[in-house]
DNA sequence: CCGTATTACGCTAGCCGTAATGATG
DNA sequence: CATCATTACGGCTAGCGTAATACGG
């Protein structure tokens, strides 16, 4: 039989070139090489080698020998990997969401039902990548901005979130009761950069706005609280992160349409009743607010 | 390391559903198997089995990785059928003919050029695959009845051979210098199948003969010498195995295009450097005749 | 003379088989 | 209780490392 072993000495023999090489690489002595390759070679009933007193090099047959031995190695590493894969993929509840808001909400829901499983998400500025992601099963589940009418997919409401900016209540808009997003044209504006579609969103809507990117969240809220910038907030933000509007700021609701999101939950049509646990409790969640 | 004998168990396994079955085939002990399925489920680190107290199953996971050893099981298959059918073809010279005797005459040849090596040779009856192997590599060499004149051979006349009738002196044919195939037409004539082109030649151009077709060539020869029926002979083998013209018979010339035949060695373009040994003593054979 | 391959020799890790145990239908 | 899987234990194969040998640039 061809053991492993001999297999991977042959095609790490095939990159070295010496057999005190492949000792070395493969943390084993040189004899120990040097008897492998002439065992399999006696396996093979085929000459793999040219060898002087004092040299040893692959014939033709040996190099085949070689490029077999690199083929059967990937296929090794081949079955390794998918099957960890899949074994992490079956222990792992991954979904995607296009804000940073309704992946909150989902997290708790998706640990109290799965419980020992590891929850994890991915956000995404844009609902391509993330449906893309949903059809090729990276994601369970998906936190879309528009309900999905494909009979491929099963869809029901999720929450709501309002986009809100945070002023010095010195600042010139602070008295207003609501403003557009194009008023804050020009201004500097501290963002963060991990919050789905909001952030292409704003920067397309407000004209000439320099925004300070912040990638760190606690930094961000840090700098938020010791700055007189404007910021933005949400209405789930607020709670969720626990950062109450400061005295001397003052939150100022957006009139534009894109500033109040309605997100949608959305699953592949044949994982729906796999799921139906998981709508419940969205559907749950919608009714009590 | 994933062992080449984990790999074989587990695929084993998936076929035969239990461990003592697995057991019984591989000769190998019950638990023998049960350590090393354990053992890989250790080294994958992923469970591959669902197992009560007395019953053991793939589990998806398992079934995924049978399906991969499988797939690696193929490819050491594979990598052991390649090298040795490389290594075997590098030891024999193997040649196809259109017909017998000029094989005869490359065999001696080919022996002394090539020491050691086993020369082996097929027989067709028709060019196409000839030159089909010749293409394939399943041939170094092959002899046909007409010149290739295509770039991607190298060719070279070879010997002429010249069929004649054997008739008993009283067949009312027996008088005659020389005569046409089409005269035999409605005799029972005793015949080898394994004389290439011949074969369907004479087929062809006898009309409404009995062939008596005999595989073995000894018994033929017996046949032929101890009976009154018309056979074949031709100037080469008559030499070649040494059967003379017996006293009671005779050897009438065929005066068909087709009864005398030039035949032409043809290698792969590719091969002519490294066969031109063989192509000299071929003219020098032709040469001398 | 250092680097490389092979041979010799004793060690031991690890795989095997037998036997015992436990569970199930 | 017959069958199947697992656990325990002792034996032995076989691959390993060290050391020695031999060759070559």
């Amino acid at each position: 039989m061809l053991e492993t072993y001999m297999i991977q000495q042959l095609a790490t023999f095939a990159e070295e070139g010496t057999l005190s090489a492949v000792a070395e690489r493969l943390h084993i002595s040189q004899p120990a090489i040097s008897r492998s390759m002439a065992k399999m070679e006696k396996i093979i009933g085929v000459p793999l080698f040219e060898r002087t007193k004092n040299s040893i090099r692959l014939n033709s047959f040996g190099m085949l020998a070689a490029r077999h031995a690199g083929i059967i190695l990937c296929a090794q590493e081949e079955m390794l990997r998918a099957v960890r894969e899949k074994y992490r993929r079956s222990r792992t509840f991954s979904y995607g969401a296009i804000a940073p808001a309704p992946a909150w909400e989902l997290s708790p829901i998706l640990s109290q039902i799965y419980p020992g499983m590891t929850v994890s998400y991915e956000l995404q500025e844009k609902e391509e990548p993330l449906l893309k992601g949903l059809a090729e099963k990276r994601y369970d589940i998906v936190v879309l901005l528009n309900p999905a009418k494909d009979e491929n997919y099963f869809c029901r409401p999720f929450i709501r979130e309002c986009l809100s900016v945070l002023l010095p209540k010195k600042h010139r808009l602070a008295a207003r009761k609501a403003i557009w997003l194009k008023d804050l044209a020009g201004e500097k504006i501290l963002i963060h950069d991990k919050i789905g579609f909001w952030y292409s969103m704003v920067r397309r809507k407000i004209p000439g706005a320099v925004f300070l990117e912040q990638p760190e969240l606690a930094s961000l809220l840090e700098i938020v609280k010791n700055s007189h910038l404007p910021s933005f907030i949400t209405d789930i933000s607020e709670q969720k992160l626990h950062t109450p509007v400061p005295k001397d700021k003052t939150a100022i609701l957006l009139l534009d349409e894109e500033a109040s999101a309605r997100f949608y939950c959305v699953c592949r049509a044949g994982d729906a009743s796999r799921l139906s646990a998981v709508f419940s409790a969205i559907d749950n969640l919608i009714g009590r607010k």
